[in-house]
RNA sequence: GGGAGCAUAGCUCAGUUGGGAGAGCAUCUGCCUUACAAGCAGGGGGUCACAGGUUCGAGCCCUGUUGUUCCCACCA
């Protein structure tokens, strides 16, 4: 092993020879239970970023973590192929540097130049992903856009179709002029907009001195009014009902309808209705069969119907639609409001709620087994709170609006016959229609909702019937809660409606990483981290265990550089660890277990050891990645090398064979639990120390001790014997002895059988300096020495030199402070009738041997203070 | 408007069915003790947001308040 920790000795290594011995290699084994993880790929135009680092990090524990318990494992990574996102950098970057529009070059060659843009991207991503250590089975990468899921989107879509599951209608849709397609309801997000209402008069038709005040947020679709509705118990305007009022600038007559939707309280108590841009106007204008007129073009734009404003923006036109109300004077009032406004989840600008023909997926049967199961308990989500938002979002669920006018992207499967307008649905392109056998036959244009293939991934990664009934349902989907939307809750209803089974069995909806403010990570307040840095710089085995390490179950977490500084230290202790042991073992034949000789310091940790694997196993079944990777490090160093490794070193000297190949164990298996955190230096580490060829498919150590072994004796012994360690030391440091003092130790022991020459040695290697020696004494010691009281007894300090009276004096009064404190604390408790009567026996027969102890403790510490003074 | 999370040491956070407030970093003191100064040993530092309640006992359970973050929702 080298001298020093260093990640770029091996790390990069160790990846490409796991590549080369396929050890990520999943198949079907009837000797093995499968376990399956399927959690949403990565965005092909993805860059790598702290949260994916954080998801694949918790990804691949569970994955190391399983296998090693001996599950044949599957993780299949790949990528999305987000259809707007793709089209939208096609078309601005590399079409406008051509000067052309997609247009311009038609759909067969933007296909082309999509698919080119596609394969050179494929990999980038995943390349990156490579750099976080991951273990899935690379063989079986795959993509949104294989023929494989391809195939299986139009499958899945004539099914549904067929069943009558899909329609196409003209609806209100969200549209996004920027991306100029569709989107859907969740992809929508709302923000805080610090607006307008403008109050508007609409005069009446038969008196025009007289008017109608209406209020809107949006006055540039008055132009798609087709009525104003009042509420009919109004008795303001019960009279108005059935007359007409002309519509400003517009000058259109519309009719005063009554509509419960209307509040009377709310603004004027007039809405205008404009059913062709308001999805709550076009449920009024389908009850009062109003005209549905559409004032806006694709692209946000005003069309014809906007007369002079024909071709503006509908920002600008309702700028200048206000100054001409203004200058008409039919703008009544302005008021300050503040209300949410729909933002595309891509492109970020503004969209328009406008009438639309798209098609739907219809989703009240759809939902119903999704609710089912987790109320069946067949679905559970990690932490259980996210059961609440799922449920929610399923129960008041619309229809999915899944078209999108695009030209990347699965193409609806749907043709219809130029001769006798038969339409249908079908999987593969047909050539003729199925009616009248014409060969005019049309597809559809518009292309899926990318999330429609995505929500497939469960099942479009397997092959074939044999893999779906090993490797399906999946186990556990890893992922932020930010997409239980779009991918999760999706997944659940689309793959149960294919298959008749929920895809997987646990959700684990891991937190978002924050900057150390608390604050999201984004390009606009430059406080992102790169990933890719923090491994260049600390290691991908320290990144990762940095950003596991104080997270709890989907808690979000804040993520600064030095948590990695952290992690890297800790691993440089891992490593210098693992050289002691190293250099114990050379030269040793290593022992089994079970054929050893144990120390007392071996029992007391495998002891430790023991209850520790036992509480970790339990704590990973409950995804508790974080905790666990708390419990390691804490282990590792305040247990292993702070106490076991320190205990090690005198039994060395006497019995080196017994006490390395503990050593060997102890390391070797801890090893084992470290790999699914940080596999690289495990790995490396393994390696030298066990001169094996890998550690990944090691057992995972579910208990150190066989059965029959018990070392309750030893081990309670042996706790005595730090904790009169630690209490020495507090002793030597409050005393100011210094190190290289020499002195002869004297031990005045309660259990003189249990406390044997080795004993002693842990306390005067672990308690004192070099110079110190010590003997196991019978009786009191008469010439002035230091003593101290401890657990085991007292321990007596024998040079003159070392006694410093004032300060020992000074000593023995905090101590008894301390302890008449304890005393009273205990009293007081056992005092208490409502205590006795009603807390468990064993807390009360522990708080009275305490108190004993205490009493005791207080009258030799109150003797020894007599005697010096 | 509805819902959820969070509030514990200077900072980042643990705290598993209620049973003596913890870790890391930072700070202070003493140590180069033959794996490790990226280290070792020790110390200081907390009204567990606030107010009630349940209980023999509350950081933990209940109610309310405040602050904060987030999600959902068509009030024009």
């Amino acid at each position: 092993m080298n001298k020093s920790y260093n990640p770029k000795d091996f790390e990069e290594k160790i990846y490409k020879e796991w590549l080369e011995r396929k050890y990520f290699k999943a198949s079907i084994n009837k000797d093995k239970k499968p376990f399956t993880l399927v959690s949403p790929p990565p965005n092909i135009t993805s860059k790598l970023h702290v949260g994916h680092a954080f998801n694949l990090t918790l990804q691949d524990i569970i994955i190391r973590y399983k296998r090693m318990l001996g599950y044949e494992v599957l993780w299949v990574q790949g990528t999305d192929h987000a259809a707007i996102a793709t089209e939208v950098k096609v078309c601005e970057k590399l079409l406008k540097e051509e000067g052309k529009t997609k247009y311009d070059i038609g759909r067969q060659e933007f296909s082309k130049r999509i698919k080119d843009w596609y394969d050179n991207y494929n990999g980038v991503i995943l390349n990156q992903f490579v750099k976080m250590g991951i273990s899935p089975d690379w063989d079986r990468k795959a993509f949104t856009m294989d023929d494989k899921c391809s195939r299986l989107v139009r499958e899945t879509f004539v099914n549904l179709y067929n069943k009558g599951l899909i329609y196409k209608g003209d609806r209100i849709i969200n549209w996004c002029p920027h991306c100029k397609t569709a989107i859907s309801d969740a992809e929508i997000e709302y923000e805080e907009n610090q607006g307008h209402l403008w109050h508007i008069k609409y005069p009446l038709k038969d008196n025009q001195n007289e008017y109608l005040v209406v209020a809107t947020t949006r006055p540039e679709t008055l132009f798609g009014d087709t009525a104003v509705a009042v509420n009919p118990n109004d008795e303001r305007y019960a009279n108005l009902i059935g007359k007409e009022v002309i519509i400003p600038v517009c000058n259109r007559a519309i009719k005063i309808i009554a509509d419960d939707y209307v509040e009377t309280e709310f603004g004027t108590g007039v809405v205008k209705i404009t059913p062709a841009h308001d999805p709550n106007d076009f449920e009024v204008g389908q009850r009062h069969n109003l005209e549905i007129i559409k004032v806006m073009n694709d692209d946000g734009t005003m069309n014809s119907y906007a007369g002079e404003f024909n071709g503006l923006d509908r920002r600008e036109c309702r700028k200048k639609l206000i100054e001409k109300l203004e200058e008409l004077n039919l703008l009544f009032k302005t008021e300050n409001y503040q209300n949410n406004v729909g933002h595309c989840y891509r492109c970020h600008n503004v969209c328009e709620p406008i009438i639309s023909k798209q098609w739907f997926l219809k989703m009240e049967d759809l939902v119903k087994p999704a609710l089912q199961a987790v109320e069946d308990k067949e679905l559970n989500f990690y932490p259980e709170r996210v059961v609440k938002i799922y449920n929610h979002w399923l129960t008041n669920i619309k229809d999915w609006c899944i078209s999108r006018q695009l030209w990347s992207g699965h193409q609806i499967p749907v043709y219809t016959c130029q001769k006798c307008g038969n339409m249908w649905a079908s999987v593969d392109k047909p050539c003729k229609c199925e009616k009248c056998s014409s060969d005019e036959i049309m597809q559809e244009t518009d292309v899926l909702d990318t999330w429609f293939s995505s929500a497939l991934w469960p099942i479009s990664v397997l092959n074939g019937k044999e893999e779906l009934d090993y490797f399906y349902p999946c186990d556990i989907n890893i992922t932020a809660y930010d997409i239980i939307f779009f991918w999760v809750a999706r997944m659940v209803f689309m793959c149960n409606e294919i298959t008749g089974k929920i895809p997987f069995k646990d959700v684990l909806m891991h937190g978002l990483i924050r900057d150390m403010q608390g604050r999201k990570m984004s390009k606009s307040l430059g406080n992102g981290i790169d990933p890719i840095d923090v491994i260049e710089k600390y290691g991908t085995d320290a990144t990762r265990l940095s950003l596991v390490t104080n997270v709890t179950v989907g808690g979000d977490s804040r993520y600064g550089e030095e948590k990695a500084e952290n992690a890297s230290q800790f691993i440089n202790k891992m490593w210098n660890a693992s050289k002691f042991v190293l250099m114990s073992i050379e030269n040793v034949e290593i022992k089994p277990l079970e054929k050893c000789n144990l120390s007392y310091a071996d029992k007391w940790f495998l002891t430790k050891f023991n209850d520790f694997v036992i509480n970790f196993n339990v704590q990973m079944e409950k995804y508790e990645f974080g905790l666990c990777a708390n419990m390691l490090q804490e282990f590792f160093w305040g247990t292993f090398c702070d106490f076991y490794l320190e205990l090690t070193k005198p039994n060395l000297q006497v019995n080196a064979q017994d006490t390395a190949s503990v050593l060997y164990f102890a390391l070797t298996k801890l090893l084992t639990l470290f790999h699914p955190f940080i596999p690289f230096v495990t790995e490396e580490i393994y390696r030298e120390v066990a001169k094996q060829d890998t550690i990944m498919f090691n057992e995972m150590p579910t208990s150190i001790l066989q059965a029959n072994q018990e070392f309750e004796k030893e081990y309670k012994f042996m706790e005595d014997v730090i904790s009169s360690i630690k209490s020495i030391r507090n002793a030597r440091i409050n005393m100011k002895i210094p190190d290289n003092k020499k002195s002869t130790i004297f031990i005045l022991a309660k259990d003189k059988d249990m406390f044997n020459e080795e004993c002693a040695t842990y306390i005067e290697k672990l308690a004192f300096g070099k110079g110190f020696k010590f003997i196991l004494s019978s009786a009191d010691l008469n010439e002035e020495c230091i003593e101290v009281d401890t657990v085991l007894g007292k321990i007596y300090l024998s040079s003159n030199d070392l006694i410093d009276s004032e300060k020992e004096i000074e000593r023995l009064r905090k101590e008894i402070e301390t302890v008449k404190k304890e005393i009273q604390r205990g009293e007081k408790l056992l005092s208490n009738q409502g205590f006795v009567a009603k807390a468990p026996a064993s807390l009360i027969g522990a708080e009275k041997t305490k108190l004993e102890k205490y009493k005791n403790l207080l009258i030799e510490l109150e003797q020894s203070l007599d005697k010096k003074n």
